[in-house]
DNA sequence: AGCACGCCGACT
DNA sequence: GTCGGCGTGCTC
């Protein structure tokens, strides 16, 4: 008789629905739920997370393999983050391992121990002690002299240590050795410093809102904070956290994007200095991994991140708060496509912890489940200090001369402020010079080869490129067809840029878009400038409606609204209503009088018009009513199959072999498609998508736990790039 | 996704 | 005669 093979579930992070079986021969017990392990897989290997301990598999014994070792002894994936994911595979439906990888810092993926990543400095072993330094020299002589130095002044920093010549691969070496070590430490725990401010007193409106959260009973409960801009949710944000810390518990704050919101984090550090981790993508792997451990242990009392952050390991949640919650950018775009501010809600949920969703402008989702009473409204509707509403007028751009993009009411506008000292804020969503290069003569216009766009005018690098593939060229005036001059129409940033230095000689002007951002210093030295004043006139896209505070802007022009208007799919309306009041909030802050003008060749539309009126709830019973006699969500549910190959029938031939398996299993769900993606051409792929749309949910997902395991299984699966979407938010 | 196997063109 | 193109198939 010999024993039963003792089995572990393994999630690998490969496109595979499910997770596979290997057998555990190690030493022990087999590694627990949440840890994670190295196993074969094929002909290499990979780290993944342990699922499960099942009795017996399905699986031929003779295809059974061994864990090739347990890379944890405790779990990096605890149980409540473990069902959490387990539930986005099935909601999202991707596959399990990719899930997990996902809400891995890069180092664990690739099988570091959460502990090593300590950056502490390094300092001798008992056995680095005893060595020999001079025997060492005529072998390493670099590691003789980190011996030399260490012995010489105990723990050193690794930036110290490579100062002296002493790089991290020698290091590397020499831990392997087991001559040094790094030393923990508590990075979140640096040195205690007072509160560099004092917090300002709320309004009543405020203290309302903290109120209301402090007095409802503890557990779960969504608060959906619906404060105009500029009437201090932030401060209600540090109050709420405050009272976590207070109790010694953990919050969780989520934002849009760390580099367009350097405001909030300085305020954040100013209060919470010695208690901050930061998480966001752009970090150092290292720091990265510092900062998930220190969540995880709770040496940081508050975690801020962006969309990722909503899976960071937390040892003692109190509270998870999400700023700007119907922002775009918490929906993952690509491969795992989760939206980070629904999953906060369920983690909340989960944790039984409040959670607070906030926004000038919130998802016209949020706003129904407030409406149907699943989350609980709270709402600052006037500003901090005596400006009140900015007004807002609408500029007929038939009735009134333009000049490159600006019309004459907004340039007298413009000028008045700048005459009061007061600086302008110019918004267009359009970056470069110009839009297009036409031909006058025979009519044709410049476009990308590879995508259905036309390519942008750079002026300053004198180069044209296609914002929808990044492919560049020089740009030539002449017309390839007739030879004729060629135009520029139409106006960008840079355009418009350009055009107010000539309007406004003594002005200084500066310009926030991502060709500026990358470029000099970035987007804080622009932010810094207009902080200080130095900046008058600032011209930029979508990135200025990213929650800045400007105290001194007094005028916000928009410049072509008209862009926003004509949408296509059935969330534009929303989106243009967001940006709009978004960047119209930037007008007048605390005591000055804001005034916004928007540039309109359809000053009649009646979507602009109810948003000159300010009142986002209006807009929203308005947009909902309509979403529920069109039948879009929230008042049904959706799930889009995309694929892009580079030949147009692949992707489509694809979707149509999707739509057919799903309309053979479809019950109470229409299956819509497949159609040309919105720019059906791209980077020279074409792009197609499918629709599923279902009244109630549970048709939907059942239809696709189905559907998405079998389709991975066809090889036609493989000849297209394809995901799936649940919940687009672009559809 | 990797990574092999496997069968057809230009080169040490 | 081989290196290597990407189609096909599999991974516990």
């Amino acid at each position: 008789m010999t024993a039963p093979p003792r089995l572990v579930r393994v999630a690998v992070p490969v496109p595979l629905s499910d997770a596979l079986d290997y057998r555990w021969e190690g030493p022990g017990a087999p590694p627990r739920r949440g840890c994670r392990v190295r196993v074969p897989l094929g002909r290499s290997e990979r780290i993944g997370v342990v699922l499960d301990h099942p009795r017996k598999t399905s699986l031929p014994p003779e295809k059974l393999r061994n864990v090739i070792e347990a890379t944890d002894k405790e779990p990096v994936l605890g149980e409540e983050l473990l069902r959490t994911l387990r539930w986005c595979a099935d909601y999202y439906h991707h596959p399990i391992g990719e899930v997990l990888n996902q809400a891995l810092p890069v180092l664990l993926r690739r099988g570091r121990s959460p502990l090593r990543a300590a950056a502490g400095p390094w300092e001798l072993t008992a056995e680095g002690l005893s060595q020999d330094a001079d025997a060492v020299r005529r072998r390493a002589r670099r590691q003789a002299e980190a011996l030399d130095i260490l012995r010489r002044s105990g723990p050193v920093d690794a930036g110290e240590l490579r100062g002296q010549g002493v790089g991290a691969a020698v290091l590397r070496r020499m831990n392997a050795r087991g001559w040094v070590r790094r030393r923990p430490q508590g990075r979140a725990g640096a040195p205690l410093e007072a509160a560099r401010d004092t917090p300002p007193t709320l309004t009543a409106e405020q203290q309302r809102c903290v109120d209301a959260i402090a007095a409802s009973p503890p557990g779960y409960r969504t608060w959906l904070l619906q404060g105009v801009t500029g009437s201090g949710k932030t401060e209600v944000y540090l109050r709420l956290i405050a009272r976590e810390l207070a109790a010694g518990r953990q919050s969780l704050l989520l934002v849009p994007e760390i580099g367009l919101t350097p405001q909030l984090i300085d305020r954040l550090q100013k209060r919470f200095a010695q208690r901050l981790a930061v998480m966001h993508s752009g970090l150092a792997s290292g720091r990265r991994l510092d900062a998930w451990q220190d969540a995880r242990t709770g040496a940081a009392k508050l975690v801020v991140g962006t969309r990722s952050a909503v899976f960071a390991p937390l040892a003692n949640p109190g509270i998870v708060i999400v700023d700007e919650e119907h922002d775009p950018s918490y929906k993952q775009q690509d491969g795992f496509r989760y939206s980070a501010r629904d999953l906060a809600v369920l983690r909340a949920k989960r944790l039984d912890i409040p959670i607070l969703l906030a926004s000038a402008t919130p998802s016209l989702e949020s706003v129904h489940n407030a409406d149907r009473g699943q989350y609980h409204p709270l709402s600052i509707s006037r500003r901090i200090g005596t400006a009140g509403q900015p007004d807002m007028r609408v500029i007929d751009m038939n009735r009134h001369a333009v000049r490159q993009g600006l019309s004459t009411p907004l340039v007298t506008a413009i000028r008045r402020h700048l005459d009061a000292d007061c600086q302008v804020l110019l918004f267009l969503n359009r970056r470069g010079f110009a839009p297009v290069l036409l031909c006058p003569t025979c009519g044709t216009a410049e476009d990308c080869g590879r995508c259905d766009a036309r390519m942008t005018i750079h002026a300053a690098s004198g180069r044209l490129r296609c914002h929808h593939c990044g492919r560049t060229h020089a740009l030539s005036w002449v017309c390839v067809a007739c030879g004729s001059e060629r135009v520029a129409v139409g106006a960008g940033t840079q355009r418009i840029t350009g055009e107010l230095a000539t309007l406004f000689p003594d002005a200084r002007i500066a310009r926030l878009d991502r060709d500026a951002a990358t470029r000099h210093g970035g987007i804080d030295t622009v932010l810094a400038g207009v902080e200080r004043g130095d900046t008058q006139i600032l011209v930029g896209t979508q990135m200025l409606t990213k929650g800045h505070d400007f105290p001194r802007v007094t005028l916000v022009g928009v410049l072509n609204a008209d862009q926003g208007l004509f949408g296509t799919d059935y969330r534009s309306t929303e989106r243009f209503a967001q940006i709009l009041l978004q960047v119209a909030g930037r007008a007048g802050r605390r005591d000055r009088a804001g005034e916004v003008l928007i540039q309109s060749h359809y000053p009649q539309h009646p979507l602009l018009l109810r948003l000159a009126s300010q009142d986002y709830s209006d807009f929203a019973r308005m947009a909902l009513a309509e979403r529920r006699s069109a039948g879009w969500p929230p008042f049904s549910h959706l799930i889009l199959w995309r694929a892009e190959a580079t030949r147009r029938t692949a992707a489509h031939a694809f979707l149509e072999q999707v739509a057919t398996a799903a309309r053979a299993r479809a019950a109470r769900v229409d299956v819509l498609g497949p159609a040309p993606a919105s720019m059906e051409r791209r980077g020279g792929r074409y792009r197609a998508q499918l629709l599923l749309q279902g009244r109630r949910r549970p048709a939907l997902h059942r239809l696709m736990a189905e559907l998405a395991p079998l389709v991975r299984t066809w090889p036609a699966a493989r000849r297209v790039r394809w995901s799936v979407d649940v919940d687009p938010i672009d559809a």
